[in-house]
DNA sequence: CGCACCATGTAATGCGTTACATGATTTT
DNA sequence: AAAATCATGTAACGCATTACATGGTGCG
């Protein structure tokens, strides 16, 4: 749920419904993403219920900025939904093995084409984490913002991402050897 | 789209709402799955789309079974969209990573016991895998009624389940033994 | 006797996306 | 001169979940 992360990157420190996006978009993006207006209504819904507060900066050549931060209820609700633990699988819906399910009746070349594509996609994506995603983390090293457990938890999400695509891509190259043979 | 995944299976042959609820969960489960109620008012919207037809098939002692068949739009629709390659990755949502992502300041025994939890959980799906899901599939192969080209598209989706979980188990691993001596 | 299975659906709600709406400043 | 960035939001729509509602049959 996006109101889980806003508060997990709101107890970090105030930010603007802007910031949050452009942070997101920069570390949790491969397991946790949001478009712009969701995140506005969602800020605004967690500002009724309670969970963070607002203020109004007034900017000069610049549209005002509305600050959001944490307060003692949205902290509480962040620290309960981290103690408990996950008792069950979030079922997964990728379209693409989806697609392969049903593709038996494909032309084969159209195929070979949509796997190829599939995996300069994934190849792409890990080589993103590999430089972009990593970059950013070490940047807020440097920052010194963040302790070593914070910094050992992305990485380990980092890598998480780069094992997937990884995976992928090796399912892909298979599959793709069994299509020429087999097709 | 759960659309697309029921003009797949009734590419096949007709079938009911409660039947096509069997077969996901017994398939297509693991990378794409809808509850009943989902299947039922997206079967009427499709009927209404013209994409299926539907026949009331009376029973004694047991309820009515309303038969649903693909029509020719709707194989149209379904290859249509097997030939669209993905031209993009869809965007995942792993809520157990975002999670971690933010749990730098958990007590490590919690972490630790939702670690191996998460762990337990990974592994008995890997399982699950090996065992049913692929005995589902043979069980399809005797009947006879599938090529080879569906056996082994449908083979490929479990590989990559099994993979992903092999995967996943070993990230925790890892993990798991980070915590242990670091936090 | 109780539980699982067979079999269908509707209504309310929640989460997320797309499209709409504006407009100045900075970078290429 | 055009595109990206900064910065905010609303409205309509679509997909999915949860809860509600019903009731007979077969098995242990």
């Amino acid at each position: 749920m996006l109101k889980h992360a806003l508060l997990g990157f709101l107890s970090y420190g105030p930010m603007t419904g802007y910031e949050l996006k452009q942070t997101m978009d920069g570390s949790t993006s491969y397991f946790w993403h949001a478009k712009q207006s969701q995140i506005y209504t969602t800020l605004k819904r967690m500002e009724q219920d309670g969970l963070v507060a607002s203020e109004i900066e007034p900017q000069e050549k610049r549209p005002d900025r509305r600050v959001y931060s944490i307060n003692p209820a949205g902290q509480a609700m962040l620290r309960e939904w981290l103690d408990a633990p996950l008792l069950e699988l979030d079922q997964r819906k990728e379209l693409f093995l989806l697609k392969m399910f049903f593709s038996a009746s494909v032309n084969k070349e159209t195929l070979l084409t949509q796997l190829r594509l599939q995996r300069d996609l994934h190849q792409k994506r890990g080589e993103h984490y590999r430089n972009d995603v990593a970059n950013n983390i070490s940047v807020h090293d440097r920052e010194g913002m963040h302790n070593a457990k914070d910094l050992l938890m992305w990485g380990t999400t980092l890598t998480f991402g780069q094992r997937y695509e990884a995976m992928y891509v090796d399912w892909l190259d298979d599959l793709i050897e069994l299509v020429e043979t087999n097709f």
